[in-house]
Order: C-alpha cells, then sequence, then structure tokens
DNA sequence: CAGCTGACAGATTTCAATATCTGTCATTCC
DNA sequence: GGAATGACAGATATTGAAATCTGTCAGCTG
C-alpha cells in the first residue's frame, strides 16, 4: 500500500486523510494508530507527534467530515430566497446528507456514532454550527414577518431537536424505509406552520 | 430466596413476576431462564411450558411493562378537557413516565432498550398504541375545530415522532439534564401551534 | 394423563493466557 | 536542532478452552 507520490513532508492534514481511508477500510474498531502510520510509511510515534492521543484523530477526522456537510448547508443559508424556503431547502439538504453517508460510508458513519456516543466536542460543535444556521434563517423569517418566533435560537434548537429522527445517527436504520419521506414531509409542514 | 407463600400452580403471570424481578436484579445481560427457574423452584423445562423461547419470555415481560403507561395514558385520553390541554398533558405524562422509568428502574429499562434495538412486536404494538391514543386526541380538537388537521393519524404519527427526543429510550441520558424541560415545552408549544 | 423433570446437543458466554495497541521518551538521523 | 524512530510499560483486545445457557424431549410423578 505505497503512496502514489513520494510523501513531501508528513502534515497533519496528510495523516487525516489517511485516516478516513484507514476508517474506510477497517471500520472504526479495528483501525488502530499503528495501522494509519503504516499507511503513512512512518512508524506509530511519528503519528503522535501531530495529535495527542488516538481519540484526538478520530475526533479530528470526524471533524473534517462533518465539516463538509456543514459547508454544503451554509451554501443554502446565504441564498437569496425567502425564509421559509430555505428552511425547508435546509432541512431536506440536512436529511438528504445524513441519509447519504449513511449509505456511503457505513464505516466513517460507525466512526461518527462512536463519537456521539461519546458526546464528543466535535459532535457539540457540529451540533452548534448547525443550529446557528437554522438560527439565521429562522431570524430572517422573523424580520420578513414570515415566522412569528420570540426566541430565534430557542426555536432553532427546537426545530433541530423535533426532526432528529430525520438526522441523529442513531434512527439511521429507519432513513431507508419507504414512510420515511412521506414523515419528513409531513413533519416540515407541521414545524412550518408552527412558526408561522 | 424462597417463596413467601407455597406456590398454588405455575401460570404465566407468576412467571412474568418472578422474571421481571430477576431482570431487576441482575440486569438484562445477565438474567437467564435458569434463573427465572430457579427463583419459582422450578426446572428451567417448565419454563419453556409457558414460553416458547426467552425471547418471548423477555417480550412478555417487556409488554406487561409498557402496558402499564399505555393504561395511565389512556386515562387523559377520556378526560373531559379540551383537546389542546389534553394533548400537553399526555405528551408531559409521556415524558414524565419514560423518566420515572428509565430513574426507578435502569435494569428493566435496559430490557426495554433490548427489545427497540431488535424491532420486538411488543414495542411496536406499544407505539401503535400511543400513536391511536395521540390519534384520538387530535381528532376531537379536529372535531372541534381547535385543530386544523387534514389526516388525524398522519398528524398523530409525526407528533410522535417530533417528540422523539422526549420518550424514545435511546435519549435517555438527555432527560435528566436540566434544559430537557424547558425544551419539552418550547416543543409542545410549537407542535401545537403547528395543529391550530 | 397433565404437568414437571433432568439429561442432552448445540449455541453462547466466560475466563485467563497471549498478543496487540496506546502513549512516552531517550536516542538516532538528517 | 527539529523531526522521526523504536523499545518499553501499562492498557486493551483476541483467542481458544471450559463453563453455562437455551431449547428439546423421553420418561417420571402425583
Amino acid at each position: 500500500m505505497a503512496a502514489t507520490s513520494p510523501p513531501p513532508t508528513l502534515t497533519a492534514e496528510r495523516i487525516l486523510e489517511a485516516t478516513e481511508e484507514v476508517l474506510r477500510r477497517h471500520g472504526p474498531a479495528k483501525a488502530t494508530v499503528v495501522d494509519v502510520a503504516r499507511a503513512l510509511g512512518v512508524s506509530h510515534g511519528t503519528v503522535y507527534r501531530h495529535f495527542r492521543t488516538k481519540a484526538a484523530l478520530r475526533e479530528a477526522v470526524t471533524k473534517r467530515w462533518l465539516d463538509r456537510t456543514s459547508a454544503a448547508l451554509s451554501g443554502i443559508v446565504a441564498e437569496d430566497r425567502a425564509a421559509e424556503d430555505r428552511l425547508r431547502a435546509w432541512l431536506a439538504a440536512l436529511f438528504e446528507a445524513k441519509r447519504r453517508k449513511a449509505g456511503d460510508d457505513p464505516e466513517l458513519f460507525a466512526t461518527y456514532m462512536v463519537l456521539v456516543d461519546e458526546n464528543g466536542p466535535a459532535v457539540a460543535g457540529h451540533i452548534a454550527d448547525l443550529t446557528g444556521q437554522l438560527t439565521r434563517i429562522i431570524a430572517d423569517g422573523t424580520a420578513s414577518g414570515t415566522f412569528t418566533v420570540s426566541d430565534p435560537a430557542a426555536a432553532a434548537r427546537v426545530v433541530f431537536q423535533a426532526t432528529g429522527r430525520f438526522h441523529d445517527p442513531g434512527y439511521a436504520r429507519e432513513w431507508e424505509r419507504p414512510e420515511a419521506d412521506g414523515d419528513f414531509a409531513s413533519l416540515v409542514d407541521l414545524l412550518v406552520r408552527g412558526l408561522r
């Protein structure tokens, strides 16, 4: 498993890439720091020079992975459309992104679920990030009179929690069921009605 | 651990009581059919005369346990109050009942969670039961004009799913956090507004 | 004879010995 | 001298043998 090009310098980024690859191949339970080092052609001591612990490495990989989702969604927040449309699009995109990740990268997704279980800061940060995006949409809607909400941040929290079934990894199994899309649409309708 | 009174006849009910006791004491992982038989002073073959498999026994215990919650809630459905009040009271009672069970009987609760994981019919039945109760309240509210809902059953499904964070055992850890009650109240407000 | 028993086969769990991994650090290498 | 190494101690995971459990059933018992 030699690298395709001679390794220039060992950066944190290169380690994260290799770790993601190892995780994808072996899954979270069987992916060791030694494996990552071997994939990079270095000793495992070197990896510890960049990440203090295995947990920190796992967390960094997950953060990178989660940030890709956040970035995609933040595009929707910035779009020039009615707040209600953005809210619907944003929630749909979140559901779709999670569903796709669970299906495409089951091993990485399992790693993410381990982190959720451990209450890792990366997950807390991700949730804070997403809730922040939601807050912005809802605040916009409140400003324009579409929504009637006294505390947009609290409303965002509630909307995020209420839609948990469609983005919380614990429910991943349900996402493939045929009723999922219909249930999701009904839920979003109910929540939007409640915000108006 | 001799029985307090001489065993009259071995009924399914007596087995369920003993099983619940064993589960409470040993937890779901370490509670064996042999233990249950020993607690009853019979051979384990006898237990198998009443329950075909260990899974069936576990399921029956859980069902009995869940039915106690359902029965308590069905009282609220039948009360003579406005639908909105009943909806709020019902959801609050559900949250409170689950929270109490998780705190008081952690071992039995763990058994319940195993069942949820296995997608046992007892759990599906319990959910169907609860959703049915919700449907009745929402249908009442629709009839009286408080709620505006085209399909009360679908609305009940959505309300149940949206409040999952406050009754799904997977979230049990969150129920003790101080924000839980506030979040719950906000969520119920939002949902009630959406139903009107 | 209806209900219960206990021995049994196969599946699962436990346990302890062994191997591997994590995280540190004195030393080596460019 | 800054980056990487690899030997090491303690923690964790793997493994395979022994013990226990599940589910069956021929026979005992009242």
